[in-house]
RNA sequence: GGCCCGGUAGUUCAGUUGGUUAGAACGCUAGCCUGUCACGCUAGAGGUCGACGGUUCGAGCCCGUUCCAGGUCGCCA
């Protein structure tokens, strides 16, 4: 096969006994029997053992290598007697007798940590040694995986007609949005380029080139800072647009892919195909959240106008939403709920017991009028033994603390079911929202078309406008945002007006998109799966670096390249930059 | 930037109310061992207890400051 192996260590099998082979790879263990040696050769694909001739020369060389060296070995494959078998792996059956050993690359620094145990190694040791840690079959898998689903995205887009287009990496600033990051010129003293956040002005370009299907597994670039679910710097989304087309459309292009992928590619069960839309409103409410965990059963309600009338006064006028839970939970279970709630932020965390005759136990109940006791259960459709905890806010935090409530509860209580993946597509978001100054401002994507059209725009309140706006969620984890796209320029000018923005922002900020609308341009819409997400969520990641060969830390630093790094004075002259650092 | 958790041997961790020379496992080094496969056995080396300051007769432990790392909120159209 090669000067350096016949096969790989997954390949000799009991058909190549007495066969001469070559193997190389990596030295897993060396056990030491004084009168010989077994050692274990590891390479990509798998393990063989080797073991020495009783020679003395040759036990105290093989003993001697440091192992995780590279070597090679060359020798007569050898039956193994059936007590000697190893069941653990694939080449267990056979050994290799060494008639000829090489060391190719010997390990002359100490391991910074063991390669293939099972204790959990410090991260940041882990990725300043990043090329040790991917020598272990979990990391080295899940890169592995990793190529495998992006083929198979590519190979899905492809087949449904999408051109695969690659857009610049090297880009303008983009006013809106995340930070960019920026590069400086060197041809342009004091001007810049920026990284894309993503190349959705290029491939809203592309429609109006007449470019039909577009997509591209692309890189993202934002200077935000990092979450377990999120690498800070970059990121891959499986990036897609399609002309003609309106929000069915782009769900019926990628709701096989993401369901295919995620069928291929693990033995979890995906719940519901095609997908269940929830309009923004009714998640909000019932889960507390845009991107609600569905594998958690419970559901929230609302209460408000009921508690108005009773005579508990943290209730009166505010928002109450309230969670059901079947069963009565242990004083040490409510004890820890409510170190949670006060953790979040919350006063106290109220709740009450359906007693067996359906009266009422729990710290509220003496406020709840008699006669309006029965109505409740009616309400919160209460049997007995349920037990329903209360939380109240103002409307925005009571929505966010009841959904924190509704998520911390699915797991002290159990309720989560791993064994499958839930999603659901958020539909229907509001165009526009209240910023901190009570101005009316983009809740979204401002490229996002209103629903309605220009009329909805000049008839209704601005808060009343839904956009054709929607983003995809697994198992509580947004994987995407897309959207039918605006592409009328008069509706354009229109929406930015309603947000306080003139035509000149327009054409100042967006100056080809602006430009090419004014060309002809087919109605478009599209959708930008995050890929690192997908393959978290496929290999059961507990972290986004778990699925990526080189990333960073969460301070976006590259440990093991030393980046973000010093430049030479040189370099800096060169594109006109001078360092002001305090 | 705020909050939470952590930092003790190469690695993962334990360390009692503040009290003699800071421990374990794995790894490492040396020796013994011909059938192991996480081999076994014996011996050994290995520590600025993140750093600085304070309290104390005495600090790994208490207090303050700071650095590092992870999580989370802000942020991520």
């Amino acid at each position: 096969m090669s000067i350096y192996r016949t096969h790989t260590c997954d390949e000799i099998s009991l058909d190549d006994v007495g066969k001469k082979v070559k193997i190389s790879g990596f030295v897993q263990t060396i056990r030491d029997f004084g009168g010989l040696v077994f050692l274990d050769i590891r390479d990509m694909y798998g393990i063989t053992q080797v073991v020495t001739s009783a020679d003395k020369s040759d036990v105290d060389f093989a003993s001697h290598i440091p192992v995780e060296s590279t070597i090679s070995v060359e020798g007569i494959v050898r039956k193994r007697a059936p007590e000697t078998v190893n069941e653990k792996i694939k080449t267990g059956l056979v050994e290799i007798a060494i008639e000829n050993i090489e060391v190719l690359g010997k390990r002359t620094k100490n391991l910074p940590f063991e390669i293939n145990s099972n204790v959990d190694v410090r991260e940041d040791l882990r990725l300043q040694y990043r090329f040790l840690d991917l020598r272990n079959d979990k990391l080295k898998n899940n890169i592995i995986l990793r190529a495998k689903i992006l083929q198979y995205l590519r190979s899905q887009m492809i087949e449904q007609g999408f051109l695969e287009v690659q857009t610049p990496i090297l880009t303008s600033s983009s006013p809106e949005g995340a930070r960019d990051y920026l590069v400086p010129s060197r041809l342009h003293p004091g001007k810049f380029y920026a990284l894309p956040q993503a190349p959705q002005q290029f491939k809203q370009l592309l429609m109006v080139s007449g470019i039909d299907k577009y997509f591209q597994i692309a890189p993202c670039f934002r200077d935000e800072d990092a979450r377990a679910d999120r690498a800070p710097g970059e990121f891959y989304q499986l990036d897609m647009e399609m002309s003609f087309a309106n929000q069915e459309d782009v769900f019926k292009a990628i709701e096989p892919v993401i369901y295919n992928t995620f069928t291929k590619f693990s033995s979890k069960q995906v719940a519901q195909y095609p997908f269940p839309c929830i309009p923004y409103k009714e998640a909000i409410l019932k889960y507390g959240s845009d991107k609600p965990d569905l594998r958690n059963p419970l559901i929230i309600i609302d209460l408000s106008e009921f508690f108005n009338k009773c005579t508990f006064k943290p209730f009166i006028g505010r928002t109450v939403r309230a969670i059901k839970v079947s069963g009565h939970m242990s004083k040490g279970f409510h004890e820890k709920m409510l170190e949670f709630a006060t953790s979040i932020g919350m006063g106290g965390l109220g709740y009450l017991e359906v007693q067996e005759d359906l009266t009422f136990k729990g710290p509220i109940d003496k406020f709840i009028p008699n006669e309006l006791k029965g109505k409740l259960l009616s309400l919160a459709d209460l049997q007995k033994d349920d037990t329903i905890f209360f939380i109240a806010d103002n409307e925005k935090r009571a929505v966010e603390l009841s959904g924190q409530i509704r998520t911390e509860l699915g797991k002290r209580l159990n309720l989560i079911d791993t064994s499958m993946f839930k999603f659901c597509w958020i539909v229907d978001f509001p165009m526009y929202e209240l910023d901190e100054r009570n101005k009316i401002a983009f809740n979204h994507n401002p490229f996002s078309m209103p629903q309605g059209g220009m009329e909805a725009l000049t008839t209704k309140n601005p808060l009343d406008i839904l956009a054709y706006q929607y983003d995809i969620v697994c198992n509580g984890i947004e994987l995407s945002s897309g959207a039918v796209r605006n592409h009328d320029p008069e509706i354009m000018i229109k929406a930015f007006e309603l947000a306080g923005y003139s035509k000149e922002h327009i054409e100042e900020k967006f100056p080809a998109l602006f430009n090419a609308f004014q060309f002809g341009a087919p109605p478009h819409a599209g959708i930008a799966p995050g890929v690192d997400r997908m393959i978290m969520l496929l290999t059961e990641s507990e972290t986004i670096r778990d699925v990526i060969a080189f990333p960073m830390n969460s301070k976006a630093q590259d440990l093991m390249m030393g980046a973000p790094g010093n430049v030479s004075k040189e370099q800096l002259r060169d594109v006109h930059v001078r360092l002001d650092i305090k």
